[in-house]
DNA sequence: CTTTTTACTGAATAAATATTCACTTATATT
DNA sequence: AATATAAGTGAATATTTATTCAGTAAAAAG
């Protein structure tokens, strides 16, 4: 009988080892050795190691996906919505530290195929559909989409990986000025 | 007489690899073919793949330091100086967009030393010394500087790879209101 | 409890990749 | 032009790494 907790030890393994190591620098070795199992035993549970990267990252989407939109009601004010997804977001990488990381790292490698690249890229959507609505109740700039949602995400991922680096805890005081510095950017 | 241009082919063929496959997934082999040389003309002109790496990664460090504060005039007034810069780094960036997917994907990779990583953030530093000035003249908000400039550092990569991906162009206009938005998030 | 099936192991093998080197070609020196 | 020095080559070698597999341990079925 597989071993679901063994699945978590060995995705735990290669998060554990992306930050340290990069994709590039892990081989089936290190992965087994961090996760205390036998090399064979990867095998057992994966194909190979794209296999096994690709379970991962797929893993890893639908997670974030799933966090970030968590307690989300479309029936309340656009701005708090979008304040309760925004701290979602940014709490969930920061605590998933390793997990945003390998998400990036996979992004330009070649165990990601562009299918598997599009289908990450749905992440957004719901942010694409919050951020039509803000436009159509003229509460934010009515730029591309495309456009304000980089910017947004892009900002929040700089932020995430600022605070990891230097070791700086998020306040809650930290995170609503934060907030604060990315809504004064869209608001209409 | 080792030759000037082929340090410049070898780190092209690299840089040009490296959007394709990322780090991860580029051998010597891919490398020399895509530089026209035999394989161990690589060994001629760097020691290892390791040291070709590493001084990729510094050329591209020291280039983009040099074009983004290139014409900029400490005389001039705040504004103006920083939309300069803003715009300056905006404009490497795509034009460059190898190397900078290059150096992002050595961040995490396990050829770049701490030390060297070290060196490549004080990158930085000028921008440092901009924002504080800015506080100064009570024309930007009076954040702790490092979350200011994660926020424009990473709203811009964002938006870079948006563009890039997306194939769109950007105009001047499009260049302009993607600054305002910089600049309504940071002002006082 | 015995048998069967399945997971697990890690050394052995296969595959991929970095690196070397004997040799050729080009460039500089006299 | 003859000689010396350095660059360039790519097949051969060394190294690293993925993958397999024969054997062992554990779990399920009877």
């Amino acid at each position: 009988m597989k071993d679901d907790k063994k699945y978590a030890r060995i995705f735990g393994a290669v998060l554990k080892l992306v930050t340290k190591k990069g994709l590039a620098g892990m081989t089936m070795g290190d992965i087994s050795k961090e996760a205390g199992i036998a090399t064979g035993t990867l095998y057992v549970y994966f194909d190979n190691k794209d296999a096994l990267i690709n379970a991962l990252f797929a893993a890893c989407r639908e997670n974030s996906v799933m966090v970030s939109f968590r307690g989300y009601d479309a029936q309340q004010p656009f701005k708090p919505g979008f304040r309760s997804i925004w701290m979602n977001i940014l709490r969930y990488r920061l605590h998933n530290f390793e997990e945003f990381i390998f998400q990036e790292q996979c992004y330009h490698s070649p165990y990601i195929t562009a299918a598997t690249r599009e289908k990450a890229r749905q992440l957004a959507e719901p942010l694409y559909a919050l951020i039509a609505r803000g436009q159509k109740e003229q509460l934010i700039k009515n730029l591309e989409p495309d456009i304000l949602v980089a910017f947004i995400i892009g900002a929040m991922n700089e932020l995430v990986k600022q605070i990891h680096y230097t070791g700086s805890t998020l306040t809650k005081t930290r995170m609503n000025t934060t907030f604060d510095l990315c809504w004064d950017a869209i608001k209409a």
